[in-house]
DNA sequence: GTGAACTAGTTGTATAGTACAACATGGATG
DNA sequence: CATCCATGTTGTACTATACAACTAGTTCAC
């Protein structure tokens, strides 16, 4: 067993402890959004709109997955739909006033909720961290 | 907004979307086992056994969860139940020879995927990556 | 030693998230 | 046009999960 392994072996064990407790962990703390939904919305957020076939290629679900989980986003009154004019079929997903407002409250507590479980680490820990995170999850998606 | 602030931020997303993708990944890649039943039954293996009620404990989850879980195990012929002579109330939980067979696999061969996810990072890095995810990790178990 | 309080685990019920298959409908191309 | 493709919905099924109600065994106070 060599040192690396022991690393690799630590990073699997911490990645799906972590894994394990995420969604449990979203789901206390924001009861009114789940990770998915939060996930999605804040997907529309940020493009600006988008279609259920690109948020299921995106985030690797099935439409018929993203289909209910927008049916469910727009019950809430956080999505609305707006009809391609140039191709019927296709359906652009834009948040509410009311959905971006959640978003935002919710972006802000998860965001809050972060800055005090690492507000004890250096910016420097912070900075390789965020880097080490990014580079893990960019080499995965390309296994994907 | 600080660099420190990015870099949170970055780290929000980067969880987040493992966490995402966590539970499906490792269902496409060990269909024989979940990753609720791996970590339970990984559990079990390192620990020589234990109760149901340490599982539950141990990892957040509600008595009923793991009591659901332990028996498919047990139906799989992957886990058995010996009761405590000292406490009948105790099921103290092993895996079987089945069990740590299956286990075994499951473990060489997630640890290789994990080896060829990182096979291109320095040692140095691993293990630093491997620290911060173990800090990260144990700060939020405090909060839980 | 008996009854109250506690602990371990199971079962009933409900919900969320997910996939796959079948379908409807609209568009593109030979 | 006829066929094929793309977008999205609905039917169905399954897994993971929680909470509440329950059973059964243990402990402790009196």
């Amino acid at each position: 067993m060599t040192h690396r392994d022991d690393s690799v072996e630590i990073i699997q064990q911490e990645m799906t402890a972590f894994a394990r407790r995420a969604r449990a962990t979203a789901a206390r703390m924001h009861p009114e959004l789940s990770l998915v939904s939060y996930t999605l919305l804040a997907h529309l957020d940020d493009q600006r709109g988008c279609r259920a076939t690109d948020l299921a290629a995106h985030y690797f679900l099935d439409k018929s997955t993203v289909s209910r989980q927008i049916a469910a986003l727009e019950k809430l009154g956080f999505v609305e739909r707006r009809v391609d004019p140039d191709d019927h079929r296709v359906q652009v997903l834009h948040p509410t006033e009311e959905g971006a407002q959640v978003l935002a409250n919710v972006t802000a507590s998860r965001r809050q909720a972060f800055h005090e479980r690492l507000a004890d680490w250096s910016e420097e820990d912070l900075d390789r961290f965020a880097s080490y995170l990014a580079r893990y999850n960019a080499a995965q998606e390309r296994l994907d």
